[in-house]
DNA sequence: AAGTTTCGAAACTTAATAGTATCGAATTAA
DNA sequence: TTAATTCGATACTATTAAGTTTCGAAACTT
């Protein structure tokens, strides 16, 4: 079962109140940089090995963290888990600063520079770990998708609304249909195949099915 | 570990002789038809919970066999999925009975026809339960891709081909490419995402994507 | 200084499950 | 008839891993 909240402060020890304690006001500071680390591990884990290769004790383990300080951050596994995932949405794609050169193709294609392709394949890639505990908890897929793939696909979204706007494609495509192209394929290609989401097969969907499907090359 | 071989015949019991008996020409009969019904107890249970979810004793049940019975015919877990994934590829797309309307959309969407999309579902769900394997053995991809996937690419491009022939579109699409939008989006779709793979989304992809992209409308 | 909490580490408990062994009944060949 | 083998069922073993507890040291409040 997955906890409803994150486990906030104490409950531990040989407390016989029940009652919900307010946060400690006394006593060592947690270190909320742990759980940064320990996230970061975990979501590496999750994407070599998937999560029911992912034992408590690798994470900890990499993040030099004993699992009392894992535990006392949440409450299962998969609480954890769900946590690691979301926080991957901070570091997506920047919506308020998207790239806007005037060629939809060259925007298409900057999307992935500042961040090179290596971390959106490992986050894909985490993704797939993500596949098993989706089986057990469906109400996930929604997470999961929010905080990877949503992103990407809004991102999409406008550039190909801005090209329309200024007359480079005509209007009539379905967009929310093809702004789904790439992050689909993409996690196909990463997950299933496990084959590298690299510049080649990037530039082989922008030219050879993005651009083409909104109409670009009959103009 | 994933045996090299099904195991074929005895080896079992309070034999010493270590060697490798021939096929027992004595004593009762295997059941053939106990495998069919056991492989497929484990794709039903692989969709529905995912390799990890699935334990041996779940398919047994399901398909009313001891476990003996199963463990006689496969060493382990990984070797009796890996059968079933592979059993899958027979029931697939029948690649040397296309459709053939001489209208690229009718063909598309006839794919689908004889064996409704449950089906087809139920397939890429099972996939989606081997992804978890998949981390585990990387190896196991191909198969599951040339099962399950690979056929569906093939006839996608066999009608694409046939509709350049016959000059219903250009000839400067990237077939590659787009023969593999449709399996690709279907299977994140009913992976990821959890959606159902129906035939509104069918020809959405078709209507909105497939055609487009190969420059259908243009015409 | 005193009391409280967090830290990493490691030992421990407990539940789940892959795989094995055994059972009595049924099936087959010699 | 007899010996070998398969069948479904079930008990058993061994391992793995989630989650708990304990430890001594460090850090924080009052």
């Amino acid at each position: 079962m997955i906890s409803e909240t994150t486990q906030d402060r104490t409950e531990a020890g040989t407390d016989t109140s029940g009652g919900a304690r307010p946060s400690a006001t006394v006593g060592r500071k947690r270190d909320a940089s742990r759980d940064a680390t320990i996230l970061d591990a975990a979501i590496s884990i999750l994407a070599e090995v998937g999560y029911d290769g992912m034992t408590m004790d690798m994470v900890a383990v990499r993040a030099k963290a004993g699992k009392a300080t894992v535990y006392r951050r949440w409450a299962t596994k998969a609480d954890m888990v769900l946590e690691a995932v979301a926080r991957m949405k901070r570091e997506q794609v920047d919506l308020d600063n998207l790239p806007d050169t005037g060629s939809l193709r060259d925007d298409l294609l900057a999307l992935f520079r500042p961040q090179p392709m290596e971390e959106t394949e490992r986050k894909l890639r985490a993704m797939a770990g993500m596949t098993a505990l989706l089986s057990q908890h469906p109400a996930l897929a929604d997470t999961a998708h929010d905080a990877l793939v949503a992103p990407w696909v809004e991102a999409n979204r406008v550039l190909i609304r801005r090209a329309v706007d200024r007359g480079e494609i005509p209007p009539d495509a379905d967009i929310e249909m093809v702004a789904q192209v790439m992050p689909s394929m993409g996690a196909y290609r990463t997950l299933i195949r496990r084959q590298p989401f690299d510049r080649t097969f990037l530039v082989a969907m922008v030219d050879g099915l993005v651009l083409p499907a909104l109409g670009l090359p009959c103009k």
